[in-house]
DNA sequence: GTCCATGCAAACCATTTGCACATAG
DNA sequence: CTATGTGCAAATGGTTTGCATGGAC
């Protein structure tokens, strides 16, 4: 994943000005693992900036994906974003369902999928949810304070 | 996949009533094969009943999913809706970025992902997007109507 | 006749946009 | 100093809800 560090140059390489709430922002994408929901971000932010603006998470959230520094996934309950992975070769993602954190699949199952007759091939995903061991200890007990919004609802 | 008969069936077995538009919705779902957004049958059956409204619409897919007898299935644009699968054993599948129909992969990627460590496994997603033989040939050109509402823009 | 289904309007939620002021470079 | 970032308010789009009427059984 990157860095706070990198993701602060390349938005500095892109001629984005580094405010404080974009420091804090890649800050948390750089130290958090996890998927977080514009809303996780929000609330986060809303911690140190008292006047944060909703439309201002958003915003900047939209600028970092473009960018690239963020990659962007829908779940059922909505979209979410996470610090680019810098894994260079391609791979999958098993997600933790409590603590969103995920953990690289090297294996990619479209090798042994016989592309069937005059199928084109686009693109596909290949995602494995469940709990990971740290999480997996508390099974639903206490909500066991994931670094950020961890909700064991186990939607998907 | 269900076919209109069993989808009014099962849902006239449930209690619900079955009202014209209810009929025209089996029919829909038994009869196309894609992935359909509630827009997508909205605009369908606004053709046949001048008066409807959406959230009757989504009043309805809404039970026909919670009945079972309609899949949900998230996109980067949105929610769609198909009839559910009738294929019996677990399976993943192919869908068509053009027409939207999809087609059976029986191969599942699980068994031969290693669980790595202490990960518990709840869950997992496999889909290949891409274009299928009908829809291959005429690669981007002029849009060859697909059944509803097919746009080629790629996104998943 | 009873209760469910429908249309309408309004509520709701997440996200986006326009504008004036604040501030990084 | 200038252009970009921010907060505010309002708009937008998708989806849900409350209510009175209409229709299935």
């Amino acid at each position: 994943m990157l860095t706070t560090e990198q993701i602060i140059n390349t938005m500095s390489e892109h001629g984005l000005r580094i405010t404080d709430q974009r420091k804090t922002l890649a800050k948390l994408f750089g130290e958090h693992p996890g998927y977080l929901t514009a809303k996780d971000v929000y609330e986060y932010m809303g911690q140190k900036y008292s006047g944060l603006s909703f439309d201002t998470v958003y915003r900047n959230l939209r600028v970092m994906y473009e960018l690239g520094v963020l990659e962007q996934v829908v779940f059922e309950e909505g979209i979410k974003f996470r610090g680019r992975c810098s894994e260079d070769h391609h791979h999958h993602h098993m997600i933790c369902l409590q603590c969103q954190k995920t953990y690289p699949i090297m294996f990619c199952p479209m090798q042994l999928t016989d592309a069937p007759e005059d199928f084109q091939v686009v693109q596909h995903k290949f995602e494995v949810f469940g709990y990971c061991g740290e999480c997996g200890k508390d099974q639903g007990e206490k909500e066991s304070s994931p670094s950020i919004g961890g909700k064991r609802d186990g939607r998907v």
